[in-house]
DNA sequence: ACCTGAACACCGTTCAAGT
DNA sequence: ACCTGAACACCGTTCAAGT
């Protein structure tokens, strides 16, 4: 890449950080351009989709959570290890509100510039959940993507103003569905 | 209302049933202004904001869905009552895709014409919830603010079409937590 | 009392013209 | 090889002018 263009490229990506966190995922483009000083076309060039520069922005912190539910796996219980993934998982999406529903689209997508991310985060539950349900802690009827499903949900519950206070609820109210032995049934 | 006044009301909202079935609760009023042959002002004047228009679609299978409730009260289970309620729920905003969000959105916004509709789903949610918590077969830590937002976050997974085919089953896991008694963990 | 559509301020996306 | 911004086709929303 030429220096300039990587200039551009950098700049893009740091104004895009900034924006996105205040207006969402479906923050103006042109917006973000203006705010770079860099023309329309010179972004578009760079991030031919929408989809594409929310990848380069989520990129490092998905790769961060594939690694750590390696490590999870190794280090902790399955049921706390899923639990603590799963976390992770919300808290990510959450940073860039409203990434769920393209995230979500990109699972079949696989044209998306965000499919492989979005693979990854599916297979790496995937696995948490599968050794969960070898040590007969995660309830068996459901697989890797349902759990990214409700995961999903969560993600846009937490998005969602009127219901953010109570996310964090919901989030062990799911949990408990998933790991039925993790937590109360709330029923005596 | 004159009669052309209501002539054009009808035939708007008669064209933007269909328009919001096809493209959604985010479908272009321009559209629907153009496909009714009315001018754009006359759209905003009996629909000042797209919320009032929605609301106008909804209303009457909102109300249905509060009899409903009510009737349920009386003539099944708790559990049976607020499950069947619950799938109506979540059928009713299945059928305008996108409108979700914005019911959300509507639950603490007093000033939204939504407002009205989303309080009375939540109210009458929330009686059944209280009666299958009184019978013992619900959860008590959750109120009938966590479970409309459990139902909405259902219906956002319906409404997303990588997730749609599972959305049935997910509606079960997400219940289970709910009525721990009614389904199986799923574990054994 | 009601309707109309132009006007304004925004988008996303493409592409000819420049360096 | 890369950048620019005008151009196009869309929005939502408002409002002066009409009937």
């Amino acid at each position: 890449m030429r220096a300039d263009a990587q200039k551009n490229y950098d700049r893009l990506l740091s104004v895009a950080r900034d924006v996105v966190a205040e207006q969402g995922a479906d923050a103006s483009l042109r917006d973000v351009a203006r705010k770079a000083d860099v023309g329309l076309g010179t972004l578009y060039r760079h991030f031919p989709t929408r989809e594409a520069l929310l990848e380069a922005l989520l990129r490092t912190d998905v790769d961060q959570l594939t690694t750590q539910a390696a490590d999870l796996e190794k280090s902790s219980a399955p049921e706390e290890a899923l639990l603590a993934w799963l976390r992770g998982v919300v808290a990510l999406t959450h940073e860039y509100r409203g990434a769920t529903t393209l995230l979500t689209a990109a699972l079949e997508d696989a044209d998306s510039a965000l499919h492989a991310a979005c693979v990854g985060l599916h297979d790496a539950g995937t696995r948490l959940l599968d050794r969960a349900q070898a040590a007969n802690v995660a309830r068996t009827d459901i697989d890797g993507t349902d759990l990214f499903a409700l995961v999903a949900s969560l993600a846009w519950i937490y998005d969602q103003p009127s219901l953010a206070l109570r996310a964090d609820h919901l989030f062990d109210v799911v949990s408990s569905a998933v790991l039925p032995g993790q937590v109360g049934s709330g029923v005596n």
